[in-house]
DNA sequence: TCCAATACTATCATTTTTGACCCTAGGTAT
DNA sequence: ATACCTAGGGTCAAAAATGATAGTATTGGA
């Protein structure tokens, strides 16, 4: 009797959100766009290096898909050996924000997580 | 001559940003806490109808992992039909200011997505 | 001549994630 | 008696993402 209009309850616009996701979301993107954002200029080798676990390939896609949506540059050096050094665009940069957040809240909500493996 | 020790170039603590990403990455998660964050109460059902394409098995195993990592909270009502609410927790709540700078961000830099399929 | 250095690529293998589909409980309305 | 309602669970299957491993190019130096 009481019963509602099911299909018109309630609605909200994913798009901006879900876009957004799409551009950082992934394994390894997030933490490369935050690698960036802490130290402007990094080579592909200190990338790979900080990351750690990261193998070659994973870490070459996901730089190229981060490019590709023109979150990072490239900067290729013609010299031999290769130098290539990528850091954030202007639009990779107004994400500083976000990433900065999350970090923080990791610190405060994150921290014993290491410790709690028994 | 002048190399450096690369074993100690820079260093970057990643683990507050690793820890917050293990709890919000992945599919649907950061969909699941945006539309609870912008909803204050949920239930299955309706969670189901705003994402959409998810199915309920997903659904159901992401509200879970959320639950378990207290990000948000499954309160059952004890009736047939059953009823089941989800709310962000507290600390679930904490997120909520993440959550609305990554949708802004989206309509600032991903509002043309739609319609730029070709 | 051969090795080192760097930034990758190519080719699989594997893991992780996601989806399809059907099933259940147990009051209520028909 | 029986279909219906909701919030899932179970069991595969498929797809997507990630990983392992080895190899390439170029040139200066031992």
């Amino acid at each position: 009797m009481d019963k509602i209009n099911l299909e018109e309850f309630r609605n909200i616009d994913m798009n901006p959100f879900d876009g957004a996701l799409k551009l950082i979301s992934g394994k390894w993107k997030m933490n490369l766009l935050f690698c960036l954002s802490e130290f402007d200029t990094m080579r592909y080798g200190e990338i790979k290096k900080t990351l750690g676990s990261i193998t070659p390939h994973v870490l070459s896609v996901k730089l190229k898909e981060l490019e590709a949506n023109e979150l990072i540059e490239r900067h290729e050096y013609p010299q031999v050996p290769p130098k290539v050094e990528y850091t954030l665009t202007d639009k990779g940069r107004t994400l500083i924000p976000i990433l900065r957040s999350i970090c923080d809240w990791g610190k405060e909500y994150c921290v014993d997580f290491q410790d709690k493996q028994e």
